[in-house]
DNA sequence: GTCTATACTCTGATAGAC
DNA sequence: GTCTATCAGAGTATAGAC
């Protein structure tokens, strides 16, 4: 089943060795030799294949954030209610994180080490994203089926608990990705006391993303998985 | 009122510098010649009053760690509601993370620069801290006060959101760090769907910390209110 | 594409004079 | 306590042969 077939490329040896790397160790205590190590060919060999240490970092940033994005905007398509859309970007933030822990910890922790116009690039994204949130909250809010009494504060709250995730998760422990991710549904429905009338919504009231919808979105790639 | 007369030993500023050089860059990222120069005094000098940059750094994470727990240790002292103690100890939490966060995300982050014996330690303090919340945690489910769900998920997922604040919070944005600490506790107990009876318990209908506890309980240190 | 060899800078830490 | 000078190794990146 998450049988690869292929002996997987040079890129992305280097790619996956990165990720274990920078996620570990970090960024700024990964040096070149010890990539190159990993990912099994010379110091010299590498720069034929990454610009520089800084463009396989922000390579790295932009994949993730963009299929986290890509994600997150298949699972509110067409979706009205804004407590559903606000779910399901739990739902999803909540997987991804689960599932691309390397990457996400590495997007999350070495942000500060992009110079200029790359961290404006990886900036925009994470805007463009946090988008969705305000406005699913703000939606919720003018709709009385959430009570958000700062929408700023409770974006950055919720989308800090989720992130959460990347962190402390671990795929051996007592629970899977997915549930883990209905659990912080429920957890953010009831933190914006989300209800309809004197009746509140929970997690099951709502048509969340299944594990086959996960299993077509996210088909398993070589960094999902993988541990710390 | 926030004047320092003393006029900082050696020993504060070296502090200071590597709290500022290593929540800006990192641990790794931070050269012992910068440490030294932000410092004012020369890298051999510099040896003089740190045994190695590593003792520099367990020794910011330790007395950090200590600080927190003592603050969260002296504003649940006898309080039986668990309710209560859950409140408090996010309000303490957020509170401390919004007030020292240069020193709360070096811990953060750099947890895994640790090496054997100083990494146990700083593990045990946090440990030690985490089970006060997960001791208010059961006890507000047995109880029936709070609806948890799986403990141990529910407790990573609110330590991360009250966490989060150390990495978002601006003291110069629209919010002080008092208001995010009720904000939080807050979204704290509506997570958990805090209630007597049908009646949900709010931030309000509970006696939190006020300013004044918080100026006796945290007094101007050097390295408060310090910018990222 | 791969490699060995190397450039030049910076790393954490120390010796020893004052 | 302060400093200048220095160590051995590791930092990123390149030259040039194959």
């Amino acid at each position: 089943m998450t049988t690869t077939a292929t002996p997987a490329s040079t890129e992305q040896r280097i790619h996956l060795a990165a990720l274990r790397l920078f996620s570990r160790q970090g960024y700024a205590g990964t040096g070149i030799r010890e990539l190159a190590d990993e990912a099994g060919l010379s110091p010299a060999s590498l720069y034929n294949h990454i610009g520089s240490k800084e463009d396989l970092l922000v390579r790295i940033m932009l994949e993730g954030n963009d299929r986290l994005e890509r994600t997150a905007v298949a699972a509110v398509q067409g979706i009205e209610r804004p407590e559903v859309r606000l779910a399901r970007l739990a739902q999803v933030h909540v997987f991804v994180h689960g599932s691309f822990r390397q990457e996400c910890r590495v997007i999350d922790a070495e942000f500060s080490e992009l110079s200029g116009a790359h961290r404006q690039l990886v900036l925009d994204q994470r805007d463009a994203y946090e988008a969705m949130w305000a406005s699913a909250l703000q939606d919720g809010a003018n709709s009385a089926v959430l009570s958000v009494a700062d929408l700023r504060v409770t974006r950055l709250a919720l989308l800090s608990m989720c992130t959460g995730v990347a962190h402390w998760f671990r795929p051996e422990g007592p629970n899977d990705v997915y549930d883990i991710s209905v659990r912080h549904v429920d957890l953010v429905l009831a933190s914006t006391r989300a209800a309809r009338g004197r009746r509140s919504i929970r997690a099951g009231d709502l048509t969340l993303l299944d594990r086959a919808w996960f299993d077509l979105a996210l088909p398993d790639q070589p960094d999902r998985q993988a541990s710390a």
